[in-house]
DNA sequence: GTGAATTGGTAACGCTGTGTAACAGCCGGC
DNA sequence: GCCGGCTGTTACACAGCGTTACCAATTCAC
């Protein structure tokens, strides 16, 4: 199974951007870039992101006041961030990690450090305990509830519906972007963590099952649509809780 | 079976916590480092953990508060802890070991040495108590009750349960992380204290083996879950005491 | 409008991960 | 030493997933 991590680097310099994004391609990460915190929203919103490498001072919202409404989305309160900052005193170390940072990086550093980093926080983050965690919640759509907690989907009825554990997560990403047109690369990144190899079907199948679970006439889907040439989308309106 | 003693060393410094970890594991044991409260409770969270080795003096929480804070959490209220501190005063030594460190340790001290007093503190407390497990509590989910102390499960109909020494551990480490994905590496940690060799099916088999007897139809699992590709995930709530 | 090209649906197949029975080694009790 | 229970290992059956192939639906070129 590929469950390369999905590393996202924020930082305002292309240079630093890109130098980063390739030493840590060629150790076996999944990098994407992004240049401030828009473009850093707009990933982990269509990807599913492991760590956040993120540069403390940016122009426009810098990386402390990135890392504060990370922690504020249930989505990503529980995604580690590491922070880099040109200023190694002691306060901003500490300012960072109150702010919710995992880690922290003076420049100028080594790229081997951060890969160091990296690692490190990554075999770390099986998230904090469950007082804090997003953990135990319940969605519902159309009739439908699914239980985050146990893994399950009930029908409107009430009965329980086996769904396999990439049929779950599959729906799970659905779910989480309701009305939305999601590419195969999206759905495939949120639900599998893996990007797309050349002629990748698995989406196509693994979603033509998941209709023959949920959709009442799966010749003619209702939940799950097609949009030719873009993905699909989930059109019922998911309620939380 | 792999029993070597699992260290968790926290300090500030990251020169120390290498150092210390590279003199230890040379000497056999495994070591994990933390460089603060927090990632020491992500690692306790994850991992059973034989003795802390904790720094007084540390930025944001310091070792004092941390291991006020171990004692109080009954997970590790019986694990050892040795102090470091900068300042060998008199004082500082009765107020660690006032607040629960096993031994204490000032700076500077050569690595033989907190070799020395982690192995007398290990073969210490490997004595009279169960190793690891908080004594006195008792826990319950779905109706079943765990009593730590007795290391006794009984069913929702108030039936004692025989489980063999794996099993219960096993069980416990469960129960202790529920409503989380956990790999069969971490399991393997937290119940038996080691890592996993290649091929390793272990816990697969004695996740059967528990399941066939807690679960009502061990063929359709509800509160230990397999998660494919990830490991199992324990289902049910759990309340304390 | 017609045929070709593109895109998506899904059956079928093979690889891989998981469940579990059977077996063997170990350890403690006697 | 013998016996019984526990645990890890092995082996095999089975189910889930990705790949491939083929067909239908849609779009495009003319």
């Amino acid at each position: 199974m590929d469950r390369t991590p999905h590393l996202l680097v924020v930082d305002d310099d292309r240079e630093i951007r890109t130098l980063l994004s390739q030493f840590l391609t060629r150790h076996g990460f999944r990098v994407t870039g992004a240049k401030d915190g828009v473009e850093m929203m707009r990933t982990l919103d269509s990807a599913r992101v492991d760590l956040i490498v993120l540069d403390l001072m940016m122009p426009g919202e810098d990386g402390l006041s990135l890392c504060r409404r990370l922690r504020a989305a249930p989505e990503t309160a529980q995604t580690p961030v590491i922070m880099l900052t040109a200023m190694g005193e002691e306060t901003d170390r500490i300012v960072g990690l109150e702010m919710g940072a995992d880690d922290y990086l003076a420049k100028p550093f080594s790229p081997r450090e951060l890969l160091a980093r990296v690692k490190a926080v990554l075999r770390r983050a099986s998230g904090p305990p469950v007082s804090g965690g997003a953990t135990g919640k319940t969605l519902g759509f159309e009739g439908w509830t699914l239980d985050l907690a146990k893994r399950e989907l009930r029908s409107p009825d009430g009965v329980l519906v086996q769904l396999s554990a990439g049929e779950y997560d599959l729906l799970v990403a659905f779910v989480e972007h309701p009305q939305r047109v999601l590419t195969r690369d999206q759905l495939l990144d949120l639900a599998r963590g893996r990007s797309a190899v050349p002629f990748d079907r698995s989406i196509d199948v693994q979603v033509s099952r998941l209709r023959r679970k949920i959709e009442p006439d799966p010749a003619d889907p209702t939940m799950i649509k097609t949009v030719r040439g873009g993905g699909y989308l989930f059109t019922p309106a998911v309620t939380g809780a």
